[in-house]
DNA sequence: ACAGATGGTGGTAGCGCTATCTCCACTGTA
DNA sequence: TACAGTGGAGATAGCGCTACCACCATCTGT
């Protein structure tokens, strides 16, 4: 404790760590050989390098993020929009944008969306706590006030899990026609040649492209689209509910339900159960989305997973970007970028009886 | 643009928005004049003090987090440990601490919780990344060795929504003895006298204290204690159907069910339905916890609900001031909160036929 | 009346890092 | 030999803020 003298250089704080000063002492180099080490610049050679990492190592250094984001141009403020209560998509999106954000020097505000308060009034809350960007998931990405009065303020925007093509904002989504038409092939392969589907509200763009892509699938496999066999409901348990009880009452009745997200998917399991029906022996039931629901029922649901925390993070990321080339006073284009879904299959399909 | 000469004083960054000197040359005071309105310190002067707030206003002025941590004794880093798959638990969790994160000038980092590593080993991890604090929300902060060997490494902890008493760390929590309780009676007060009641897995100490307020209702409204009456699940969906399979064969059947959780309440809501009992007319059933699932499920739960965001907010606070504490070389006392859970009525309970 | 508490304010020195310029040693070309 | 061009490294000046000390007025008690 005495070789470093009274409190040489570290009088303020509690003073842990070590510095680059640490690290270039012990290296034998300057304090911006270690900081080029740290950002892996190019101009360092590969023996000073190698020296300094093993520096790095030996002190166990980290960088402080607060003073990088100081001197350089780093750190950015970037708000996550949120209104959607389901909360397994916000949990996911947060774990997978908080995570991104460390690693983009990106603080991430939330903000609450309130859909009664008019967009000039949330275009100067933002303003005010200096937001950078603004990452708007799911349903707020699709809705076309709030994109445009965001991007009217010069606002770099990133949409998570959009559905609709829109002229500003990036966008990170997954193809919902393609994942409707992977599950409904799915159940074909499976060997299912009358299939439900529970279409989601007329109101919300993504459920004409999750229907597209059951049609298509269904068109594809030489089966007939039956009018009959298509149902609607509000994304609720309770539609879910109501809509496989008409689907049911059909005859012959479907041997598979393939609701548009797994609330409907467990609405129709109810459904099933109501009718004696053994799932998935009597009946195979599929999801979309893979909410918390999809593993609290029983048998587990076979469902689509967005990579909602990737999703987030490619966001976060695409955003950092965007405003540390903005900083530089240059454009970025727009940048759309496809992620894949995932089918997860659980307990609630099988072939038919 | 041309006001301010070439790029007098403001070479590097961006450099948006107005700092300390701004304000201070507005309100024709010095920088640390403002910086001690900002901060909220005693010594200043009414007048002075409305001085500078009117200029920071008008100029917008919002402090530098990053500045501002590097040259006090700000920001500290807080781990949130995470294992807790239940989405919905951790976005609220996620929700408050971030918002208190905000204002403490925290960082929230994130870090999964492995069962499977050693405690040294996580520890290491948390040394690694600097953190300051940890976080422990539910099933974590009932984990004695997890809750020791932080503790052991010096870390200031705080348990979120923990259950037992532990000599270390500080805790939130609600009292689940006194929530459980809280609902039997409620379920009394409706008129029910048979209630059967699925308790939680014996691993968990939290599963013993909802059973003793269920119990203690009972005994004071002078109601006998059935052992038949009461089954166990281990908190999953199947569980509770099978449990409520169980108490529904009995004879007389109980008028009412309480669930130590919102999985075997949506459970025991199944069994139900195949019974062709109608919820809530047949049958109340109430669960605990006002997960996603709660609202999911139709008829929508009566449950109860802890403020989960609350609480998290709390510890975030708690914490943030015990390693402001800490930093003045001061000991700060283990703090333990209660906060007040919510009886939430919806549409699964009502009075008997 | 004077030492000592205050209450209110300003000056200054960094916090740990990176941008930018400078410097040096080498290369290749004329 | 002189010249620019290159890759590698160091010196220095801040980024925006707060801790710390110094300072000057007022107030206290004896």
């Amino acid at each position: 404790m005495e070789e470093t003298g009274v409190n040489r250089g570290r009088r303020r704080r509690g003073g842990e760590g070590p510095t680059v000063a640490d690290v270039a002492r012990a290296a034998g180099v300057s304090l911006m050989t270690v900081s080029r080490v740290v950002n892996g610049e190019s101009r360092v050679s590969v023996e000073t390098r190698s020296r300094v990492e093993q520096a790095i190592e030996q002190l166990n250094y980290v960088p402080n993020p607060a003073a990088r984001s100081l001197a350089g141009g780093g750190q950015c403020r970037l708000a996550l929009l949120y209104d959607n209560p389901s909360a397994s998509f916000l949990s996911e999106l947060l774990v997978g944008s908080l995570d991104q954000a460390r690693r983009s020097d990106a603080q991430l505000l939330l903000e609450p969306y309130d859909p009664g308060e008019p967009t000039r009034a949330l275009v100067s809350r933002l303003g005010k706590h200096r937001i950078d960007g603004v990452l708007l998931p799911a349903p707020l990405g699709d809705q076309a006030d709030v994109v445009s009065a965001l991007a009217a303020a010069g606002l770099p925007l990133a949409r998570v899990a959009a559905t609709v093509a829109m002229p500003h904002g990036h966008a990170v989504e997954i193809d919902d026609e393609a994942a409707a038409h992977a599950m409904a092939r799915h159940l074909i392969d499976l060997g299912h040649r009358r299939i439900g589907f529970i279409a989601g509200s007329a109101r919300y763009p993504v459920s004409a492209l999750r229907l597209a892509g059951f049609e298509r699938a269904l068109r594809e496999a030489g089966l007939s689209l039956e009018p009959g066999l298509v149902a609607r409901g509000d994304y609720t348990y309770r539609a879910g509910l109501e809509a496989a009880e008409q689907l049911l009452s059909l005859s012959p009745r479907p041997t598979a339900i393939f609701a548009s997200n797994d609330d409907m998917a467990a609405g129709a399991m109810a459904a099933a159960h109501r009718h004696g029906l053994d799932v998935p022996r009597d009946l195979s039931i599929c999801g979309f989305d893979d909410t918390a629901t999809a593993r609290s029922i029983w048998p587990e649901l076979t469902t689509i997973r967005q990579p909602a925390a990737d999703m987030a993070a490619r966001a976060v990321a695409i955003l950092a970007e965007h405003v540390a080339v903005a900083r530089r006073h240059q454009a970025m284009a727009q940048r759309v970028e496809p992620m894949s879904f995932e089918l997860i299959r659980r307990a609630s399909d099988g072939p038919p009886a």
